[in-house]
DNA sequence: TATACGACCTACAGCAACTGTAGGTTCAAG
DNA sequence: CTTGAACCTACAGTTGCTGTAGGTCGTATA
């Protein structure tokens, strides 16, 4: 039986988080000791594992919370995992593409900043007047 | 003079938006009329345009507010201008970076799920055993 | 000039996904 | 048996807004 605290280490997670899940219902609640201190087990560490594993991916809580229910359920068909990770990889890719572009617009704001005092700065310039953008990214997401 | 709706809808931002930022000091307190209604000039509206494309190109609040410090004392030298906007960069592509390996983590995922059932997926078993990922995600930032 | 009604006001709660704090209790090593 | 690290609950704070409730204001139209 594992410690809250243990548990934390093996999953890379925080202590309060951990107890944070359990609020919200993502993990179950765990036995406890006789002084009322969480033990858990080998299920709940792969459990939790699941959990962060797919946080890192960057699926959200909710998704997470949809997975799981798949998973306790052997017999639904694979086409609705494949779904919430088709939306999952959809999201990711938009985030690029914005990010991307973002990042051609400092860099080209830093390439124009040559000047002295910030009096004469083209980043505030760049800042100020959106008109002065290449990049569409007053449209995006 | 325009009333924050005319403001809101002339920035793209919403009404609660403008008045949050007045809350925590990025804008001025406006004016008022007789019966209390914020009245705004254009000065208000340049600032809070600014405020809005430095949003849009992923500035936090508190990188705007510095960044509005240093428009509001034009002597002080384009290096501070300068140094914000690179650490804007630098964050950016680390963000991006991020996201590339968690695409290919999805894809990879997805291109290996072809299984009838969830009792089979392997996007759930990818989940479950991170051993089986490629990419490093779980040491990243 | 009266009235309707959209736009405005304040104050506060809620969102994601945690993180941190205060004040107190339990467990386990020495 | 003592010490102190780890645990407990409960709640506030984070970022950057967004939404709601309940009420007031401004102005276009009849």
């Amino acid at each position: 039986m594992l410690a809250i605290g243990t548990l934390a280490k093996r999953t890379g997670t925080k202590v309060q988080t951990i107890r944070y899940y359990e609020q919200i219902g993502l993990l179950p609640e765990p036995g406890r000791t006789e002084g009322g201190q969480r033990r858990y087990d080998e299920e709940d560490l792969d459990r939790l594992a699941f959990i962060r594993h797919a946080r890192q991916l960057g699926f959200t809580l909710e998704a997470i919370r949809e997975l799981l229910d798949l998973s306790d359920n052997p017999g639904r068909p694979c086409a609705d995992v494949d779904r919430i990770a088709h939306r999952q990889l959809k999201e990711v890719e938009a985030r690029i593409a914005r990010l991307e572009a973002l990042r051609a617009e400092l860099k080209r704001m830093l390439r124009e900043c040559s000047r002295d005092t910030v009096s004469d700065c083209r980043v505030l310039e760049v800042l100020r007047d959106h008109s002065a953008c290449l990049s569409d990214h007053e449209t995006g997401a």
